[in-house]
DNA sequence: ATGACTGTATATTAAACAGTATACATGCTT
DNA sequence: AAGCATGTATACTGTTTAATATACAGTCAT
């Protein structure tokens, strides 16, 4: 189990930690929806990630971007694994087209596409 | 169990069958390295589709897009979901903006970027 | 009517997934 | 020193995934 998931949650956990008395193993855990020892275990990586519901839960809990969460447990969100399953011709070429351009690029995509550019 | 999946395995199996004798469910089967039994209930939606990498040699058999295979199984390639998790926020942000984006214009994009407009 | 193919029905399974429940050790406070 | 809150160790559980193994029924040719 070595992924960098629960390190980086225990990291933003006991940072918050700092600022409230309310993100201890067991308050973060209760307002999961999950038992104190799971959240230990996920924090150390004795266990592998959850499942997506629990770490979109999880994101919102410490404040983190639910993409780059489901990321670092190696998952994509079912909402944009729909986007590419509904076309998957178009999307599939596309991803391996941009998969090596550089971040600027992209998001100049991004903006072209938003300016009603088609 | 109600996916499209086996139903287009199922058809295009049984147009070349039509073509020549070695497409019968037994044949298929052994060059799958899977069960008859198994083929038999994936083509009639019996049972859920296959894994990922049975998919794709399911794909390569039939002479199938991989990608529109592995999309009627409600999944995307391992590979793609790749380029995602590496770069989850830029990514992410494509696919919602390009989400109802007419084929087109990402076709358009798709060009643009390869002809180096970066 | 036998043998050689078809496809399919039925029963079972090993491993992974996604956690729960309980008990325990340690440190701090009063 | 008693009580309370920390995090964690240990053992167990229901469900899903991804199939296998074997037996069976129908068709076709010889």
């Amino acid at each position: 189990m070595s992924n960098e998931f629960g390190q980086y949650l225990r990291k933003r956990r006991e940072e918050l930690l700092k600022g409230s008395p309310d993100f201890t193993v067991r308050k973060v855990a209760g307002r999961l929806g999950i038992q104190p020892s799971y959240v230990s275990k996920v924090e150390r990586c004795e266990v592998p990630p959850p499942s997506e519901a629990t770490i979109l839960r999880w994101a919102e809990e410490l404040g983190e971007d639910p993409d780059v969460l489901l990321a670092l447990a190696g998952k994509v969100s079912a909402e944009l694994r729909d986007v590419i399953v509904k076309r998957p011709k178009v999307f599939a070429q596309l991803l391996r087209e941009l998969k090596d351009a550089p971040d600027h690029a992209l998001l100049r995509v991004v903006r072209e596409v938003r300016d009603g550019k088609w």
